[in-house]
RNA sequence: GUGGGUGUAGCUCAGUUGGUUAGAGCGCCGGAUUGUGGUUCCGGAGGUCGCGGGUUCAAUUCCCGUCACUCACCCCA
């Protein structure tokens, strides 16, 4: 037997509604905020994705599904969906129409990772780029249409961090301040941190190994190399967050794992969920139009990753099943009658059901039962010649009789009247 | 990539200090009930005990390997 590949899950009927509702959830509200869906292609030439998100990422070193095309190119199954939305904003001369635009997009992305409990090789992300405004209004925007998603969709437990990376020349400043700091701490760090001091020394403050957390505590902040604008730019980012009653808390370790992000940060956690808790994050990336050949453009976003929600997702978010028919029809003339009822049901909007590997009111009767029909329209051929139909609750067992030339329309009248 | 846990019926899991025909609950099929489901009663089907090798008179049980699933590290959504 040909089984599924490691870390990639069929999504089965069974779990359909959760994510119906998910998306439905997230396609409303991105178009009540005004952005706009843009759907890109889930495989680009590799190197748009090692420009963007940084040759030293995790993702790029040892996480992207890399193959060669026919002619010898690399390419690469799409770690994360931003790249791609700039690429085809910059090819597609999107700002042209407008100074500034709003997008979204919802689909998969594919990961090499060890799988886990809210981690998946293929997995599911809903983003959005806010594209054009350097203005914090642009950041708060996000940061609240990503807050007010998870509240719609009533998830428990959740709590948004925030922290300001300001410009490149600040981190910059900053980075080589720390490195110096941690070299002199170098006995006390752990083995990954000590190989962090090369690679990316802003982790190092999130380890969670408790001498690194020891060791680190003394560390210089962040926030105290800010240049007065972008720190001017990140109060007017919380004053908005704090007008629209978002409640988030201020993280100064908080850094993200992609290269490109610059000023704001933030992350969702959710503590429903095991070890991988971070439901969703994003923050401003000013300067990765440059990096990737287009003109200089301001731009804030984030990605949140769909497996994660439906796991935290509680039943109570679930919309109400609507009624429907389940038709028992039997004998010569019902058979046929059913039939015709079955498909008059269908054309008029209403779903309606059967069973045709079932022949006796008895085996119709169960097969409803097991599909969880509310009504049952049963149809004999006694009912035929009385030019009848008989439909019943199942749950109450109560059972009412109509005509059955007018049926298909009164029945949907009745069930709608309840 | 590293570490832990678990693989027995369709599902959830017992069990065997190594011993002959491997169990339960739920589900499934049939009957009681030839025009009334879900409840009840009776009967039935269904298992290479993950796979490969080793030890042994004998392995589902012990040992080694391997694969799968799973949780955690790492990292991230």
């Amino acid at each position: 037997m040909i089984r599924g590949i490691k870390g990639i899950k069929d999504i089965t009927p069974d779990e359909m509604p959760k994510w119906s509702v998910v998306e439905r959830t997230a396609h409303a509200l991105a178009h009540v905020f005004g952005f706009e869906e843009i759907r890109i292609p889930v495989f680009e030439k590799t190197d748009l994705y090692v420009h963007s998100i940084g040759g030293t990422t995790d993702i790029v070193e040892k996480e992207m599904y890399t193959f060669p095309d026919k002619d010898g190119t690399s390419l690469t199954l799409r770690p994360e969906g931003t790249a791609g939305v700039v690429r085809a904003f910059i090819e597609r001369g999107l700002k042209t129409y407008q100074p500034s635009r709003k997008l979204y997009y919802i689909g998969p992305m594919f990961r090499h990772e060890r799988p886990q409990a809210g981690r998946l090789r293929q997995f599911h992300q809903f983003g959005v780029e806010y594209v054009g405004s350097p203005e914090p209004a642009a950041d708060v925007e996000v940061i609240t249409l990503l807050w007010r998603f998870f509240s719609v969709l009533q998830l428990p437990g959740l709590s948004l961090e925030l922290n300001s990376l300001g410009v490149l020349t600040d981190h910059q400043a900053y980075k080589k301040d720390l490195v110096s700091f941690l070299k002199t701490k170098e006995d006390r760090l752990c083995e990954n941190c000590r190989r962090r001091l090369e690679t990316n020394p802003l982790r190092a403050l999130d380890c969670k190994v408790p001498g690194c957390r020891e060791a680190t505590k003394e560390a210089p902040f962040l926030t105290d190399f800010l240049s007065p604008s972008s720190k001017d730019h990140f109060d007017q980012v919380l004053q908005g967050l704090e007008a629209l009653a978002i409640p988030y808390s201020l993280n100064p370790r908080l850094v993200r794992g992609l290269d490109y992000y610059s000023m704001t940060t933030f992350e969702v956690s959710c503590s429903a969920l095991g070890a991988q808790n971070a439901i969703g994050a994003g923050g401003r990336y000013d300067g990765l139009f440059e990096t990737l050949g287009g003109p200089s453009t301001p731009a804030v976003g984030f990605a949140l990753g769909l497996e994660r929600v439906i796991l935290a997702l509680p039943e109570s978010t679930l919309p109400q099943p609507v009624p429907w028919i389940f038709v028992a029809s039997f004998g010569e003339k019902g058979r046929p009658a059913g039939l015709s009822l079955l498909y008059s049901l269908r054309s008029k909007q209403v779903k309606a059901d059967t069973d045709y590997t079932a022949a006796t009111l008895k085996t119709l009767l169960r097969s409803a039962d097991r599909l969880g029909a509310p009504y049952v329209a049963i149809l004999g051929d006694d009912e035929v010649t009385k030019n009848e139909v008989i439909l019943r609750n199942m749950a109450t067992k109560e059972q009412e009789i109509f005509p059955l030339d007018t049926a298909s329309s009164a029945i949907p009248a009745h069930l709608q009247s309840r």
